[in-house]
DNA sequence: ATTCGGACGGCC
DNA sequence: GCCGTCCGAATT
């Protein structure tokens, strides 16, 4: 050791007599202390931590900006959640550096990601990157677009031109959109009839309520699934707000369009912004309205950890913010019916009547060999006549769209004779075929070989429903005179004319027709409904009535048919046209099996041993009074991550609703311990997570 | 007396 | 997770 480290530190002598001095001597400048939070994956040290803020940097260093800091030794990035004039530690750090003054988490947003973290048990840190997108330089540094924003006055007048466009025949639909130009906070699950007419336009919806609660002079976050919609969006929003008022926040954007947007949201510059679920977090000032469009859609569950659902986000900042708020769908998950039977959300949608009557006329066609239709053609492509003649006469009077299941969802197979699922021999799982002639059970792997059905003894199986593809080919033959054109996955068509065609569609893919389109034919009814997932039911209607709002009004003769077994309660529901009622039931039966949204569930994922571990670590926590022991279920195989050499297990935890902070507080505490601890293993929580097995 | 390494505690 | 420190054993 050399002499010169050998010689004590400098001690600055503080009189004691100076009210206004600062213990070891730090010269008081006022604000001289930032709360920051870093950058830390470590589950127990998820929490501000203060440092001294050079007085070079005062200027610089607001709440919500980027800083560097040094922490356990390493420099590391943070955010600025507080700037203080004292702290309570004796060893503060000062700050390495101000990476840039832009406020870009502002207060707002940085409770948000903190009641985000705390619902899903994960960190600030790894929601902060969900919320915040990563730096450009060269764009904060630009000048920033010139933007004409309409008056107050300018606003109302539009909203009074364009009416209460597809809330028109609603109950309670105008008098939610005067509410939020009044500066009140509605909040509705909105119905939207599922045809192509201005009754179930739901993105000129969206775009008049961010215009109503914009004329209140307080702003508005729409979210979509997928950039198809938020296209249909845009061309709402700038019609009915006008391009300058809104911006665009999606993960297809490059870093610079991304931060730009970004920026002009957090500046203020714009008080709309609308995106895909990431744009869930952004930065609106005075926010007046959240709204969401079809929340059943998969997309929402974010897929890197905590793993949170956009809706619950959306709904936490309603409440947080008293921001009014509008999920709309065609069909409605068993989510917006708890939050309705909670009184939380208020059922918008047009009166029983209207709504049969302007729906495109459901119809179910049996897919039974006795069904099928005697052209030989039509018999090829496995159609019922029933299908083969709603073909026909749409044909007639425009294009008519046929919905296909997706290719991955031929990967499951059925009896020949009597279409019984296959299922594993050995462990009973459902079966996949991962590569032609390859015949697997998605849980342990098993080659299925020797397989006998169980219903009627036939060895043979096949495919439940021919693909896209098949289909396409089929129909080209038994409508030899009309264009069979597709539309799925990579290669998707956005807008179909009006003359006739049979457009080939995937879920999702569905290409709108310029004036809707005559007549839907769903194909992909029974392989939906075989699916062993809990949701199956809500996702096959989901699918078939997204179709549906693409088919003309049944006021102008649009048709929409379902093929599949006609005793399914699914197809049966889809006749019905009930989806508040259809989702009612669906909650009673998630209420009765004690699953979310009725009760909280937290899945422990991970190594065996390692969720054993987490799971009795945390049902050996103490329990608030009143709180019984959670329900477990599991440990059942999942499938590991990619780089995983162990096989993973999940194991659920489920408690009532009223009960589900306090196990998320638990699981947390024990997360905490273990890392704090060193323990070997690590674990994936997911808290209500979307697929429950 | 000095150096090396592995375990452990704290991170502002 | 990573760094710094502390302590015991090995090395001179």
């Amino acid at each position: 050791m050399s002499q010169l480290s050998a010689i004590p530190p400098t001690i600055t002598v503080v009189p004691t007599d100076d009210p206004t001095a600062l213990p070891l001597g730090l010269p008081d400048a006022g604000l001289s202390y930032a709360a920051v939070a870093v950058d830390v994956p470590l589950a127990h040290l998820d929490r501000p931590f203060d440092y001294r803020v050079p007085s070079a940097m005062l200027e610089e260093v607001v709440p919500g900006c980027r800083v560097k800091v040094r922490f356990a030794g390493r420099l590391r990035d943070g955010f600025v959640l507080e700037v203080r004039d004292h702290t309570d530690h004796d060893r503060v750090q000062p700050l390495e550096r101000v990476v840039s003054p832009e406020p870009v988490l502002t207060p707002t947003v940085a409770g948000l990601v903190r009641a985000v973290a705390d619902h899903w048990a994960g960190s600030f840190a790894d929601v902060v990157r969900l919320a915040v997108p990563p730096r450009h330089a060269t764009t904060e540094k630009a000048e920033p677009r010139q933007r004409k924003l309409p008056t107050a006055d300018e606003l109302r007048a539009r909203v009074g031109e364009h009416g209460p466009g597809p809330f028109a025949p609603g109950v309670g639909g105008p008098a939610l959109l005067a509410a939020l130009g009044r500066g009140e906070s509605p909040r509705a699950a909105w119905q939207p009839v599922p045809c192509a007419a201005e009754a179930g336009d739901w993105a000129y919806g969206f775009a008049l309520a961010a215009a109503a609660t914009a004329a209140s002079g307080r702003g508005s976050l729409l979210i979509v699934p997928d950039v198809t919609d938020l296209a249909r969006l845009t061309a709402a929003c700038t019609e009915v707000l006008g391009a300058d008022t809104f911006v665009s926040l999606h993960s297809d954007l490059g870093p610079s369009a991304r931060y730009r947007a970004f920026l002009a949201a957090v500046r203020g510059q714009v008080r709309v912004v609308i995106g895909t679920r990431a744009a869930a977090f952004a930065p609106v000032t005075d926010l007046g309205l959240v709204a969401l469009w079809d929340d059943g859609d998969d997309l929402y569950a974010e897929p890197r950890a905590p793993y949170p659902h956009t809706r619950e986000v959306l709904a936490l900042r309603a409440s947080r913010e008293q921001a009014g708020a509008l999920f709309g769908s065609y069909a409605r998950t068993a989510e917006v019916a708890d939050l309705v039977a909670r009184d939380w959300l208020r059922t918008v949608t047009p009166p029983r009547e209207v709504f049969r009557r302007l729906a495109p006329r459901p119809r179910i066609a049996s897919d039974d060999e006795r069904a099928l239709d005697r052209d030989p053609a039509a018999r090829a492509a496995r159609l019922p006549r029933d299908v083969f003649a709603v073909m026909r006469a749409g044909l007639a009077a425009g294009p008519v769209l046929v919905q296909v299941p997706r290719a991955g969802y031929l990967s499951s197979l059925v009896c020949r004779t009597c279409r019984t699922p296959v299922h594993c021999p050995r462990c009973s799982s459902p079966v996949s075929v991962p590569e032609p002639r390859v015949v697997r059970c998605t849980w342990a792997g098993h080659p299925v070989t020797g397989w006998e059905c169980p219903e009627c003894g036939d060895r043979h199986w096949r495919a439940p429903v021919v693909g896209a593809a098949r289909t396409a080919e089929e129909l080209g033959k038994a409508f030899p005179q009309v264009a069979v054109r597709r539309s799925s996955g990579e290669r998707r068509l956005d807008l179909v004319e009006d003359e006739p065609a049979l457009v080939v569609a995937t879920p999702g893919a569905e290409p709108r027709a310029a004036h809707g389109y005559a007549a839907a034919v769903l194909l992909d009814a029974s392989l939906l409904l075989q699916r062993m997932d809990l949701r199956a039911a809500e996702e096959a209607l989901r699918r078939w009535w997204n179709a549906t709002a693409l088919v003309r009004p049944g006021t102008a003769g649009g048709t929409a048919i379902a093929v599949g077994p006609p005793e399914s309660p699914t197809l049966q529901a889809f006749l019905r046209q009930d989806p508040v009622g259809t989702a009612e039931r669906e909650l009673g039966e998630r209420q009765a099996a004690g699953f979310p949204p009725a009760a909280r569930m937290v899945a422990v994922e991970g190594p065996s041993a390692t969720v054993a571990e987490v799971v009795d670590a945390v049902l050996a926590e103490t329990l608030p009074p009143d709180a019984a022991a959670p329900t477990v279920l599991g440990p059942g195989p999942v499938a590991a991550p990619a780089h995983s050499e162990d096989d993973w297990v999940r194991t659920s935890l489920t408690v009532p609703a009223a009960q589900g902070a306090g196990l998320v507080t638990r699981v947390r505490t024990v997360l905490a311990t273990r890392t704090a601890y060193k323990a070997e293993g690590t674990v994936r929580v997911r808290v209500d997570p979307i697929s429950i097995s």
